[in-house]
DNA sequence: TTGCGTGCAAAGGTTTTGCATGGCA
DNA sequence: TGCCATGCAAAACCTTTGCACGCAA
């Protein structure tokens, strides 16, 4: 379960290290390079891609990505279970992460009644969070979403 | 909420009628494209993606992607009224329609603890369904995800 | 006639691939 | 020493944008 990757190189300990480092937030290839960048050590971006890939493969880290948005996401998944949702936003684009019993009963609910087991760590909603809400939510937020990202 | 699109144009009502030919099914913007293309009617590809950004604005699609493979789904959502919650496994790839009490009350929980108002018509909850769980759920599903796309 | 919708092509961004080099075993 | 992993750059890919023309109103 460890020595799918064959030899055991500088980048892919730092690679792993970065990702685990980031508990549940997400990130993206591109922040693994710019992060390992910042510690001063180069890692090719391809090299990020191929870890990031084969990490996948291996279930240690998930893949997803936020609203179809170009730009994949990934979560480490630190072998344990990180059974938060995600609140998207689709009006300023924010992310929550919600964490509380009613929702973690509502995987029992699903995969019992509904026979159904829900992966949470890929699964988003959608909606519109207070702040959008409370500002305007006749229809048309517009001009902010852009803004954010 | 009908009107954002300004002029009815021919090119709208063919786009609008191939999303609603697709049923439950997703397609991809490329695929509405060749759609159209094999029905000897032309349709710019730009076209398509603004129409089906509209359309996503009104709510008339829901749009997701698989896994983060490049190239996001678009799913007709049927007009109104759709008011359950989607169950997508991404195992098989099947997706259940699901409705009950248990799920309504979700989206008031959410609503009123987390301060956050839940669009069903465009949440999707991945996991795992029941046949597949069936047929491994042992704790890795790994592998066979790769075969299966 | 006015102005939006369309189509083509080019731009934009992310991810993948090819190939020569360097490091692990 | 052999072979895999790496890094760079270019390719491939999907999606968005700019601009001139055509069509709905």
């Amino acid at each position: 379960m460890e020595s799918q990757s064959g030899y055991k190189t500088k980048q892919k300990e730092l690679i792993e290290q970065c990702a685990a480092k980031m508990g549940a937030s997400h990130f993206t290839a591109d922040e693994i390079c710019e992060m390992l960048d910042t510690c001063g050590t180069h890692v090719g971006k391809a090299t990020v891609y191929r870890h990031l890939e084969r990490m996948l493969a291996e279930g240690a880290v998930r893949k997803y990505s936020i609203d179809g948005k170009s730009g994949a996401c990934y979560q480490y998944a630190g072998g344990a279970a990180c059974e938060h949702f995600h609140l998207k936003c689709t009006l300023c684009g924010k992310l929550i992460h919600a964490q509380c019993s009613f929702l973690d009963r509502l995987s029992s609910h699903v995969e019992y009644e509904h026979n159904f087991k829900i992966d949470g760590s890929r699964t988003v909603f959608y909606g519109v969070c207070g702040e959008c809400a409370g500002v305007d939510i006749s229809g048309k937020p517009a001009c902010r979403c852009k803004a954010h990202l």
